[in-house]
DNA sequence: CGTGCAGTTGAATTGCTTCAAAGCCTGTGG
DNA sequence: CCACAGGCTTTGAAGCAATTCAACTGCACG
């Protein structure tokens, strides 16, 4: 559980007033079941969402029952990077176990930021961080084989886990369906499956139940190349700060 | 040609005294010829780069020969999203055609935004809408076909290029070649060519030399689902400037 | 007048999808 | 407490979209 505030300033490093002011914003913690939605496609966008504690999907839906997750979310992440440039959400959020969010008026949001430039560089270093994630999918999607942008998720997801304090040292719990696995790596249920049969005879990667075991991560890391530099765009803070 | 400015402020309006901060920023401009490097993958990265003028491909290089186009950039769009938040470049960017760059040190970059709110504000929301298209080449990457993915990503370019005035009414100039186009829609070359091939039998799109013709849009938008909402964070706004 | 890169086409192969069916868990209501 | 329903997973078999390999064309350029 990390308080938004905490989330916002994770690239920067805010004063005690800038952190005041920001706790000073009207905001609303809601907690939301399994499978539910955190923020829907397709209408208005009123608040600025972050997921302060949980597990969560962000998704695009195409025509012909296909769907595209665009990004997962962890404890401390925003769920909706756009809301405060569009009128209207173009994802959809879906939490995928217990979640707790917090939101906070986009209006509101937008008048501290006009007060303050560094709240704004924090935000912008949010958004920027994230886009970064996104760049790296387009290419695992793009230009991986099948069981590499398993690979290469699981690499992510565990890695971001960690540093947040969220996974354990051979890996996490992980609450996403086969078919959410293929929607995230573009591929069908069918080979996702075969996918992690051929992961686990060979040792990378095994799913018991709900969580991922991971015996040997450098291992798994060169199977699919994974380089965890697109995770940091700020490497020193986190360690200043620790 | 556009100044640097004038994109900084494609998503917001500045106070007269902004934009003289920011043109009192030191910059170089630079002019590249076709095929050279804009910014190199896995150097640090000391400038903020605008490209004014030109086409330019971002990508990122994958180990086994492999190359993901991640972007594809216009005039006035920023080529180093992250350049401001990390210390290496996770990209590169390439030009397709002669190019004109605007290079900003970021250390200067970041000294004016602590001053000015409505400025962060501004790459704030540069740094958002680029990430909108970033989710929608996941989608497209993931979950569309072939034809689709090539349809949907020339109505993408049709649409950026209509909106800054540099397209014809029927099409516009594409430097690009059947390889690239691959590595943006995550097909092989030869593949691209079929699918090409394709596209032109049923009249939806045809490539003459370095140009896209588009004899019926609506059409081509409905064959790969496109909406160009994604594109558009800020509807309001150009049209209350023009 | 070759050299080299972009585009084009054919043929063989494969990674992945689709369809179909069965097994497995968990929750629920009789 | 058992029967049943509904997700999720697993497996087989057939089919297809896309890749790979290979050869050839056309064109730009020195």
């Amino acid at each position: 559980m990390r308080s938004f505030v905490d989330s916002i300033q994770k690239y920067s490093v805010l004063s005690p007033q800038e952190v005041a002011a920001l706790n000073a914003l009207p905001n609303q913690i809601v907690r939301v079941a399994p499978n539910a939605p955190i923020v829907t496609e397709n209408e208005p966008s009123r608040f600025y969402h972050v997921l302060t504690d949980g597990f969560a999907a962000c998704s695009r839906t195409l025509p012909g029952n296909r769907r595209q997750i665009i990004a997962f979310l962890v404890s401390g992440d925003a769920c909706d990077l756009h809301a405060v440039s569009g009128s209207r959400t173009l994802h959809s959020v879906t939490a995928l176990m217990p979640c707790t969010v917090t939101r906070l008026p986009i209006p509101e949001v937008l008048a501290l930021i006009e007060t303050s430039p560094r709240i704004a560089h924090a935000f912008w270093l949010d958004a920027i961080g994230q886009s970064s994630v996104l760049a790296e999918w387009i290419a695992n999607v793009g230009r991986r084989t099948g069981a590499e942008r398993v690979a290469h998720l699981i690499c992510e997801i565990f890695t971001r886990l960690r540093r947040i304090g969220l996974a354990r040292p051979q890996g996490f719990e992980w609450p996403v369906t086969q078919v959410q696995l293929g929607d995230a790596t573009g591929l069908s249920t069918v080979h996702v499956n075969r996918i992690l049969r051929d992961l686990k005879t060979t040792n990378l990667l095994t799913l018991y139940g709900n969580s991922v075991v991971i015996e040997n991560f450098a291992a798994l890391k060169a199977f699919c190349g994974f380089d965890e530099t697109y995770l940091n765009p700020i490497p020193d803070l986190a360690a200043s700060r620790a």
